[in-house]
DNA sequence: TCACCCTATGTAATCGATTACATGCAACTT
DNA sequence: AAGTTGCATGTAATCGATTACATAGGGTGA
């Protein structure tokens, strides 16, 4: 295919539109280049005048100027790596739509990175980072990447600013942009505590995940709140995914003794528990009531609607954005920041039936 | 801060980690700069030894390429844009992630723009392809953008190569992949008819959009197939979302002679309806039939089952990755794609009752 | 009036990789 | 043996914008 190359050069005639240059500005406006490249970057420094007809002959040829020249110069890239553990969950999609507004205001672009489990993936992309290819990273995968392969050599590394969003990442020094998820979940387990809920399971995410450890304390601290004592055998493992909610479900059901309230650490879990107790003949919140974590779109519709934790999604990708551009831009940066969760009460939990 | 310059040459010690250049693993692999550059692009000119000793040099000082000046003098990004209008509609994430793996494997990283119904961003990410930030670009849009505004001057574009995704754009001239809309439309209209509905409302998409187009188109069909008037008091607007969905099933419930089925063009619409529907009293599908289109991670999960089209949105979305590479890399490319959709039964349709 | 400074602008080095062209050498042809 | 071919490699031009440094001209203060 790179056989074309010459009769793409060869050819006269305009076969392939040329982008205008900065030298087709300069020559329209009659200054030099450096006095286009001015006009765009620090109009204050140039004449009105010349500025006047820079800005005339852009518009005359479409000027652009070429990314690829202008940070191989500047080591500026204007663009953002997203790295999440998986694009189709609808938990990270309002989130990136926080970030992309946030981002494409300030002028940078987004590039994603689905790492799907795969150590390669990841592999690639620290090498991406590492390549300059982005001038920051927004990482929602729980931790870092690129992890120095400690042998011989030790090859340079550039470092770039990186900001954790959810799942912080412990003993990195960046900034977190994270919900106290902790203190969620203790509310949520205090809130089926007082609806006389004594005997309440617990969905987990995946083990070793981080936000699943603080859930898990939350769930903790609210059973201890609530003078409950922890049952380990109510504790059953998920992965935050519809079917984990499923498999939990049918493992509730075939249960002899059955909880009377499930606190699921994600929504996705939550509606496959409901789904397969439904299905199963139980009524929720009648017989078994049953709690989500995150407020996705289908928990407000679910059947029954799901009493879940508003996590506010859309505003993490925009804090993380702003974070990671005030690093970008030099500007310091908090630390830490931990938005606020709302208890959404809605109909799938309801309180202690006389009965079971 | 760039006066730093000079004291990042003069100092000796790291201050700051450079990478590696083509220089530095040229020096240390005793060759020249071309000859590194010829090991990675084309092993095959370059003897055997050198190309160990090149190899090792980048393995030693973990060099990577830097993509700006490669872009620079290749013009190749192998950036692709996706353009979608709303990233976080879970019917676009599956597609993304067949996108993103399928770019990835070809050596392909993904911007996204998430145009948001903003005629700026769109006119941004025209100019955004124009300056040769990425080398193609796939359209979840419907239409084509950067409109060329004919007046004086006309600046030269640059054009790339870009694959409509779902949305097939009239009268352009580049790949399309999509599925058979109006015979799956058609299908699921039939299908209703068999079990005896008569009265079968359909709750649409954004007016003008071509998807809907496609599939009122087959909803007719349907009706004609099967032997039934088209009543255009039957017909809902909405929008593809879960609140057009709700809205819909509001003016229903209020209505004095309902339709036995609905139709909805979107699971997000079925869902909302649903839920509408079963909070106003209805049973689903006792008492009406809710169908919906895409096939949604929840649709299986909704309450009850959602009674749907499958589209193979992974396929999809690795389809018209792999025909934009095609395009890329010179190869011929398929002018039209078209995936198999299926009819997939579940519980949220049923024959029609006795009375109603 | 001279020295000095400040502003507007131009000149040219620079970023780092790719690649056209040149060169040197070995092998093969006649 | 001279000429031809072809491979491996090196040299240096090139991509297009940014920016350090140089310079010219106008204004101000002594």
């Amino acid at each position: 295919m790179d056989d074309l190359g010459q009769a793409d050069r060869a050819e006269p005639e305009e076969t392939r539109i040329r982008a205008a240059r900065i030298q087709d500005v300069a020559q329209l406006a009659d200054v030099s280049t450096a006095t286009v490249s001015r006009a765009l970057a620090t109009p204050e420094r140039v004449s009105p005048e010349a500025r006047a007809r820079v800005l005339e002959a852009i518009a005359k040829t479409g000027y652009v100027p070429n990314p690829a020249a202008r940070s191989l110069r500047s080591q500026k890239t204007f663009m953002v790596l997203v790295v999440l553990p998986d694009l189709s969950n609808t938990f990270f999609s309002k989130i990136l739509r926080g970030i992309e507004e946030t981002l494409f205001e300030a002028g940078y672009g987004m590039i994603i990175s689905d790492l799907d489990g795969s150590p390669e993936k990841e592999a690639h992309f620290a090498a991406f980072t590492a390549a300059g290819r982005v001038d920051g990273a927004i990482l929602l995968n729980g931790h870092l990447f690129g992890q120095s392969r400690e042998g011989e050599g030790q090859p340079a590394r550039l470092t770039i600013p990186l900001v954790a969003l959810c799942e912080a990442i412990p003993g990195a020094d960046i900034p977190q942009i994270e919900i106290d998820n902790r203190a969620a979940a203790s509310r949520m387990t205090q809130h089926l505590a007082s609806l006389g809920h004594r005997r309440i399971a617990y969905v987990s995410g995946p083990a070793n995940n981080i936000l699943e450890r603080e859930r898990f304390l939350g769930f903790k601290d609210g059973l201890e709140a609530a003078g409950l004592p922890f049952d380990p055998a109510l504790v059953i493992p998920g992965d935050y995914t519809i079917e984990a909610g499923i498999r939990a479900g049918q493992g509730l059901v075939a249960r002899a003794e059955r909880p009377t309230a499930v606190f699921c650490t994600s929504d996705e879990m939550a509606i496959g528990m409901m789904r397969t107790l439904l299905s199963a003949g139980l009524r929720v919140p009648h017989d078994i009531s049953v709690a989500g974590f995150d407020d996705i779109e289908f928990a407000a519709v679910a059947e029954p609607s799901l009493t879940t934790i508003h996590q506010p999604r859309r505003e993490l990708g925009q804090a993380a954005a702003s974070a990671l551009i005030d690093c970008l831009q030099g500007r310091a940066s908090p630390k830490r920041i931990r938005l606020d969760t709302e208890l959404v009460l809605r109909d799938s939990v309801a309180p202690l039936q006389g009965g079971a």
